[in-house]
DNA sequence: TTTGGAATTGTCCACATTGGTCAATATATG
DNA sequence: CATATATTGACCAATGTGGACAATTCCAAA
């Protein structure tokens, strides 16, 4: 890529990305076309060419930011946090602070998962791969809970990771989301987890 | 649409179903491509459009198929079961009896709710309408479980809600699914909900 | 004001993909 | 055999594709 990208202001460049993601997301990177994604970010197809040189570029630097920016949001909001609840409490916090600049960035990365040309996952399994290994790490840090005897540590988490990521492509799918109505719903519902599964 | 597909043996019925379903479910309407969905299904071009007219036809059979078919498919598991546990015990069973024989049945639906083209929102909005209500009048002759006084029923359903679509989304990606281990995971996690959430 | 380099545009193009048609062929049935 | 029906796949006009590039706008320094 043209790293005079980062000389523009974070504006512009954040519509360039937050609409390649959306197109990306929604569409798989073969179904996504550069028009439409062009169209999203009102400007010109030149201009997008000028700073990715191709349509793999382009792919290649989403995946390279999403994991980066991720990874980032996640170390500044969630530290040394070694309690179980609250850890979960921060990372779900990180996440929505994310979901506040980059609305589809999960949803890319979660399609990028999903890709099958060879090419494309030859660029984007690396990066996964760091991400997936670094949230892992996070977890083998933390405290174990008091847990009453008929749940599990593993089905705790369990519940934790589908109820919150439930509740946010609920909102996600209805139109704007309000992050900071969702943080507040998930915080209920962690602490809720907590309450049922933990002894007092 | 040819009513004359209904002749065809079951296996290519679901050949040329399922693929359609799949195509639509990854790249939404306008992207999936009937190339692609013949190619899949292994059939010719023109035996997709004798049957189906267009596109549109195709998209139209499908939305209608599946509601009716999930429906059918609740009603005969479900039956008047009013215990609430119970309930989505045998609903979830159902699912994955749906998901048995049509893996991307769900997330068809799920995309379809998702589309934004008018003719297209004309054409499943009203069956997509059907579904839901048919789903909330089961939800309103449930028993009211039991419950601890720091949950509500509310929060109860979102939590299996989210659990429950959670495993099998999970199940889905990873290559060719197992409906009986996922039916015994999605019990378990039944009986664990209703062991914390009720009181003895 | 002038100048020169950078940002930005949008038209253009060769080619691939699209939904859909249709005459031809295979298959089954009686 | 004959007839009807199921099935094929080459073909088409229209549209969409990624990418190139000459032309323009912008803006800071001289």
């Amino acid at each position: 890529m043209n790293e005079k990208f980062f000389d523009l202001k974070s504006e512009k460049q954040d519509k360039m990305i937050n609409a390649s993601l959306h197109l990306f997301a929604d569409n798989g990177y073969k179904h996504a076309s550069t028009d439409d994604i062009v169209r999203e970010a009102g400007i010109s197809k030149g201009l997008l060419f000028h700073y990715f040189i191709n349509k793999q570029g382009l792919y290649s630097f989403l995946i390279d930011y999403s994991v980066r920016y991720l990874l980032y949001e996640y170390d500044r909001t969630v530290g040394e946090e070694t309690d179980y609840f609250a850890f979960f409490d921060k990372l779900e916090s990180a996440k929505l602070n994310v979901l506040r600049n980059y609305p589809y960035m999960y949803k890319f990365i979660d399609r990028a998962m999903a890709e099958t040309d060879p090419d494309i996952k030859a660029i984007s399994n690396p990066e996964l791969e760091r991400y997936h290994l670094a949230v892992e790490s996070y977890k083998n840090k933390l405290s174990t809970p008091n847990l009453r005897s008929a749940i599990t540590l593993a089905q705790l988490e369990t519940l934790i990771k589908h109820t919150v990521s439930g509740l946010t492509s609920e909102q996600l799918k209805s139109g704007r989301p309000d992050p900071d109505a969702l943080n507040i719903e998930i915080s209920s519902y962690i602490s809720l987890l907590k309450t049922l599964s933990t002894v007092s």
